[in-house]
DNA sequence: TCAAAAGTGTTGACAATACACCCATGG
DNA sequence: CCATGGGTGTATTGTCAACACTTTTGA
């Protein structure tokens, strides 16, 4: 604060502070989105991301992840910053900025019923509804942050199961990026990273001869990141 | 905002918003950063900065033009927004979510005045001083962005002269990125992006020979961008 | 036995790096 | 005339995309 400030300490000033929650999912060869259909004015029946207030007690991450324990049952979700939207009239009801952060969950563990009682859907990305208020825009600065992420660090990893072969790996990446990729050279850059550990067991959903199953080696991933190490993908 | 927030549009919810700026400058080969030492309390006398409330009447980004016009003078100037500080007891003051946002600044055009008469001064970032509150932390992050930022975009011709020669870019680039490049590869690699201008005259101050002052054309650059064109520098 | 996915190997084009070398000029 | 920084050319190395080829196996 500027030394000019001393009578900004007012109650005047105070402004409400939400987050909302840009929630990735990847399934069935889909990247995916949770949205709600909202059952409170104002905007009932609109479209929009999951989000909340944040109480003077928390964090600003604590409330993103407060909403979606609620909504999906989750703990313990990789979350990341988006952006901060702060324009004065964002918001017609009262003043309002919200912190944007997005959430990549597996999809096969969150907890179905919850998000049917909150009125939350799955929804393609292709095929999104409008959302209310500036909710597009913050959809779209977060998938571009998204790509820029997965291009330089594997988080792409947290959208899949524990265990996943490189295919299907693949199939993510094609997702998130929106474009084919050839199956010899992707493999080859994935695995020369040397995070991956390879399991005795094979998929056999796909194919008939099976992939073998691959996981994620956090520890080896971590030393390699403080070395300085460059993830580049694609 | 979930179903169940109705309750939350309450004044006790409201928390002040605070917008601080990480301001950049390059002069004399190196990379500088303004900060103010604080005339009121709290942390009268500490290290900061350069930031203000967000009024309820004014866009977050509207806030930090305001902050840096009174400060430096200077209108028009290049921000980004860099992240969001949300913890609860950030400020032991009263509860206050900061976003802060770095600016790059063309450091022979500030108003050396009214910097002075705010208390605010340039100092080179080896050396920096401790700052309040979490300002260490913002300084950290933005620097990383900024690095991130000048690796696939040209802005750092935002902190150079209109013109300059391909070595005061240079030294800008070695500054950012803390290490020395290569005089012909990085004359080669940024002439071949085509959106620098030469000019007729020839900066004299650093060698008898003289290097050719160069423009950044940012028309083309526009056009680049659209077209989907990779700067990637380094 | 064959279609289809998994996985391996080879190649050529191109880009990054290191570095040798010429140029211009004020002192 | 030479030290110094500006600027150009080139050889080597490494990386990436394309694609041919082999393996496996259920239907």
């Amino acid at each position: 604060m500027t030394s000019s400030t001393s009578n900004f300490y007012a109650e005047e000033n105070k402004i409400f502070v939400a987050t909302d929650c840009i929630v990735f999912g990847f399934d069935d060869g889909e990247l995916k989105l949770l949205i709600f259909k909202r059952r409170v004015a104002p905007h009932e029946g609109d479209w929009s991301l999951i989000g909340s207030f944040v109480k003077p007690s928390e964090d600003v991450d604590e409330a993103a992840q407060r909403v979606l324990k609620e909504i999906t049952g989750l703990d313990n979700v990789f979350f990341e910053q988006s952006k901060t939207y702060g324009k004065a009239d964002r918001d017609e009801g009262a003043r309002c900025i919200s912190v944007a952060q997005f959430a990549l969950i597996r999809i096969d563990e969150y907890d179905r019923k919850l998000t049917e009682k909150h009125g939350a859907y799955w929804y393609k990305l292709e095929d999104l509804p409008k959302l209310v208020l500036d909710h597009d825009q913050m959809v779209t600065d977060a998938l571009s942050k998204l790509r820029s992420r997965a291009k330089h660090q594997p988080i792409g990893f947290e959208l899949l199961p524990e265990k996943f072969t490189i295919p299907q790996l693949q199939s993510l990446y094609e997702a998130i990026f929106q474009r084919k990729l050839d199956p010899g050279n992707f493999r080859k850059k994935v695995l020369s990273f040397e995070v991956l550990k390879k399991q005795a067991e094979k998929d056999k959903s796909a194919s008939k001869r099976g992939a073998y199953y691959y996981m994620f080696d956090h520890e080896k991933y971590q030393n390699l990141l403080e070395s300085g190490y460059n993830f580049e993908i694609l």
